[in-house]
DNA sequence: CATGAATGAGGGTTCATTCAT
DNA sequence: GATGAATGAACCCTCATTCAT
């Protein structure tokens, strides 16, 4: 019986996902579209081409779909941040280093649209409890880790504050760099690693990311 | 007889515009707690201390509480404009506008707690939605003219995008700025102050607003 | 105060009827414009001219109110048959009776526009559950009285079953009498007692009433 | 597996149109006891037994129920017309024709109880309200036809009120023919009878149809 | 395991009725 | 008595969840 699950799953994943991962990919594709609490149980089993009743064998109830998305997203979240966190990319310059990281989250976005839905639904309220709360602590601790790599001499309450900032900021322009048409998403992109650059290297007015628009307008004469 | 009731409608008059006013704030305080979605109706009579029915006597709807909070906030937001953007704030110096810029919108949005939530809801059905989508492009608007006036020679298009994303990083770091103990909100409030302050005038390492924290760490040593 | 209240309703009589009257008429009105189930008791009290809650200081509920139409009614009604029954009127030749009785009970209703209304109403379901019964029981005795006066012969059982088609009869087209342009409203009112004239007297060829149209087309040539 | 869901779809079809079925009888029933308005969703379901939820896996509201009943009715209302005015039914005596017409008219009314509760409903919003009111018109028309082929010397003008009395009078006896005791409602059906045929053939002294009831008292000594 | 009809608690809303003023 | 805001049961409908097949 093991051995013919294996086979089924090694005859399955070829022609598309397994069942679970359907239904996930279903919950992610409605959360982005329509939202956690709009995406009704009904329409993620019609988009994953299931029955109502199905989903329920893989899920507890809706709640846990959300949750089994939000970990595959994290874990998968977890590789990218093995890839862009790694000493060499840590070590470039910031602004080749945000190219890097604003545009492997960006992809990741595109890969996940549901994150995006999810970590805003929990923003407002906290429909999906404890879940959620998860997911934005593993990028929390992430983010945190990333800052001591970067100024170690940073308190690391100050460095909290500025993962979380530098987090919701990062969800702020996500929406517009996943939508619209491709220039202005291309444009979005860029503010949002001109708006990391700057807040987090204030004090210098060196080069920005190479595909930061040239966002500063020519300094006004204010005296200060 | 004629003068017994005219007292009696003099205080009863006000008696139902407190209750009309008891009851949008109950329904800001869930707005902003629970989103507009999970704000139903009996949670919102509850919070208000009325019945179910009460609610209809003085709105048509749910839709209509919202629109009238919405209403409500969106007349005080304009007098909040009308301080911030007169001309003598504007000509400040940018981290002195920005101390009064934010700090007043912050004021706003805790006085209209539900501002946020219904901003930022997408589920509202046409009506108040297209009501809502007027007030964020009246928002966008001051903040087009409000650019305009600062930085004359930018480019519309870009002026355009910047404001977008400037209301969205807003946007996002609101609630931090709304919730938590005093220490935090405060904290955010600086940091809101030092990401706008930066984006806006990335080429200066002038001063940054009065109360914004140091929120830079030493600039590490990259070569940039 | 029992001389206060004979001063007042003198006093008021002129002006305008009683407030109990008043809210009956108001209750009348509109159970024939919307019928029983549509005319809420707030509407009744608004087109009274007084407040909810003073219904309720005349009437123990909404259903008694129509309790008491039917029985102002029947009391009205109960007067007209007073008039309509009387020995010389019944000694009329049948076209002649019937322009008498359907003349007065079509001015009855108009007079009493809520009866029809609350007729039908128990002809469909029963909302106001034996009030309306007492109502059509005292309307059939006096068809059964009619009956019984003009042909003594009738068996009882028979006699009552006239009774209640012609009831029936009547109601039906009654509103078709009450609606309408004036001509089609004449023209009903002779099909009415076409339709009665030829139930109740089917042996003879003899004249309709007076105003009675001559619905009959000449009789094709059926051989029966 | 393909063969499997075929039968099993096979199977099931029949289940969901029975629930339909049973659902509408359901309906149907209570429209006839307590009319349209007082026949709520959970009535209903009760009556058919089946949950309140599971009326909306068959109709999206309470008002597509009755317009599928009316539309259930008039389906088989427009067969039995199809028998009714064929030519050799229309050719026979009037007597006779009554007798298969009314007896038609009055069997599909018991397979249809809640037909007249629908056609009397006049507090149905407009979808329906316009769907009832066009039923009616197509009633309308069929006797307008059957009047002209009987009566083709008759005025159009006339031939149309007579209609309308007619369909008037059909429907206010039509209750008593569908309820109480059977001998009661027999001897309605043979009012019916009479009625029409007298309205109809006024100057005729004929045979009325087979099973009408002697009605008619000894004409009294009324000298008209 | 899959299915999808069935369930029923709960949401927004109405309205007959009550009660503090 | 009069007022009208307040009440809450009940309506129509949705949707997360269950279960017979």
């Amino acid at each position: 019986m093991g051995e013919n699950r294996e086979r089924r799953r090694a005859r399955r994943q070829p022609r598309g996902l397994l069942r679970k991962d359907e239904i996930l990919a279903a919950a992610g594709t409605l959360f982005a579209e329509v939202g956690y609490d709009k995406a009704t149980t009904n329409l993620i089993a019609a988009q994953a081409g299931v029955s109502p009743g199905s989903l329920y064998q893989f899920f507890p109830n809706k709640e846990a779909i959300a949750h089994a998305y939000a970990a595959a997203a994290t874990a998968q979240l977890q590789r990218v941040y093995d890839t862009i966190l790694s000493p060499e990319v840590i070590a470039l310059p910031l602004p080749s280093f945000l190219d890097v990281f604003i545009d492997a989250l960006v992809a990741f976005n595109r890969a996940f649209p549901g994150y995006l839905a999810l970590s805003v639904a929990s923003t407002i309220s906290s429909p999906l409890g404890l879940a959620l709360a998860d997911l934005r602590r593993g990028i929390m601790g992430r983010l945190d880790a990333l800052f001591e790599a970067r100024w170690p001499a940073m308190p690391s309450k100050e460095r909290r504050l500025r993962g979380l900032v530098s987090y919701r900021l990062f969800l702020a322009l996500l929406p517009l760099a996943l939508e619209g048409p491709e220039d202005d998403r291309e444009a979005v992109v860029g503010e949002m690693k001109a708006v990391l650059f700057r807040y987090w290297e204030p004090s210098t007015g060196g080069e920005p990311p190479a595909d930061m628009p040239a966002s500063g307008p020519p300094a006004p004469s204010a005296p200060w």
